[in-house]
DNA sequence: TCGCACTCGTTCGAATTGGAACGATACCAG
DNA sequence: CTGGTATCGTTCCAATTCGAACGAGTGCGA
C-alpha cells in the first residue's frame, strides 16, 4: 500500500476539498439573504423535486444530516409555515415531510439564484469538454 | 443567463456535492477513532506540514472554520497538550499555534490511514489520466 | 402466534459552530 | 506625531449539530 501521496493526487484531493469548501460557503451565505440555511434549503429541495411526501429516514440519507438534525430542521421548517408533517398511511412509525403552498413559493423565489451561483462558480468555470469527465469520476466517489 | 441546469450540469453538481459529502463523512468517521475532530486534524495537518507555529487568523483562513470556532478548537487541542499557543515576537496582537511531541507522534500515528482513505475513496478511483483534468478543473472552482 | 431484531422519528444532553461584539495592536495618510 | 481604519485573537450567546437512548411499530423466522 502505498504511503503517501504524490504531488498530484495531492493537489487534487486539495481542489475537491478546496471546491466543494467554497461552494458550500457561497451558497451559505446566499441563503442566510433568505434565512435559509443550507441544510433548509435542501430539505426544501429535495421535497421540491420530486414525489410528494418524503419520509423522515429517507430524507437523512439523501442529506447530509442525522435523524434528530433533520427532526430538528423539519421543526424550524415546520413553525414558518413551510413544511408539513403527516402520517405515513402505510407505516404508523412513519412521518411523511411535505412543502407547504408557502414553502413551495419561497423554493421558487430561492432557486434561480441558487442556479446562477452553481453556474458562476462551478459549470461555468470548467471546459465543457471537461465536464463529462469531472461529473463521471466525482459520481465515482459518491459511489458505495 | 440560463434559467436552468442540463441534467448533465445538474449531475456534476449533484456529483461534486455527493463526493465531497462522502469523503467528509467517512474520514470523520475514522478520525473518531481517534477522538480527532474534521477540523482538529486539519488543524494538526496544517501545523505539521509546513513551517512550525501559525498565526490564528492564517490558519482560520485556510481552514474552513472562523476565527472564533479555531479559537475554540485551539483551546481544546492545547488541552489535551497537542498543541502550544506563543506570543508572536513580530506582531504583539498575534498568537503561534505550534505542535507539541505529542501531537506530532498523534498526527504520525493517524495520517497514515487517512492517506489510505482518501487513496481508496477518490485517488484509486478515478483513471489516472482523468485525475489532472479533475485536479484542474476543481482547482478553478475553489479559484477566488 | 410468539419472539427477536430492525427501523421509525423523537428527545435529551453535550459539543461545536458562526456572528457580533470587544480591547489591543498595527498600519497609513496627512 | 495624530487620527482613522484595519487586523489580531478572544469572549459571549444563540443556533445548530451529533450520538445515544428511547417508545412505538414492523417484519420475519421458528
Amino acid at each position: 500500500m502505498a504511503r503517501h501521496l504524490s504531488d498530484d493526487e495531492l493537489a487534487a484531493y486539495f481542489a475537491l476539498r478546496g471546491a466543494g469548501d467554497r461552494l458550500q460557503r457561497v451558497v451559505a451565505q446566499q441563503l442566510r439573504a433568505h434565512d435559509l440555511t443550507e441544510v433548509q434549503f435542501a430539505i426544501l429541495a429535495q421535497l421540491g423535486s420530486g414525489t410528494d411526501g418524503i419520509g423522515m429516514s429517507e430524507l437523512a440519507r439523501g442529506l447530509v444530516v442525522t435523524k434528530s438534525g433533520l427532526t430538528y430542521q423539519a421543526g424550524q421548517l415546520e413553525s414558518r409555515g413551510l413544511v408539513a408533517r403527516r402520517p405515513s398511511t402505510d407505516d404508523d412509525r412513519g412521518v411523511l415531510l411535505h412543502l407547504t403552498p408557502d414553502g413551495r413559493a419561497l423554493l421558487a423565489r430561492v432557486l434561480p439564484a441558487h442556479i446562477t451561483l452553481v453556474r458562476e462558480l462551478f459549470i461555468d468555470r470548467i471546459d465543457p469538454a471537461d465536464l463529462a469527465i469531472v461529473r463521471d469520476a466525482l459520481a465515482q466517489v459518491a459511489r458505495d
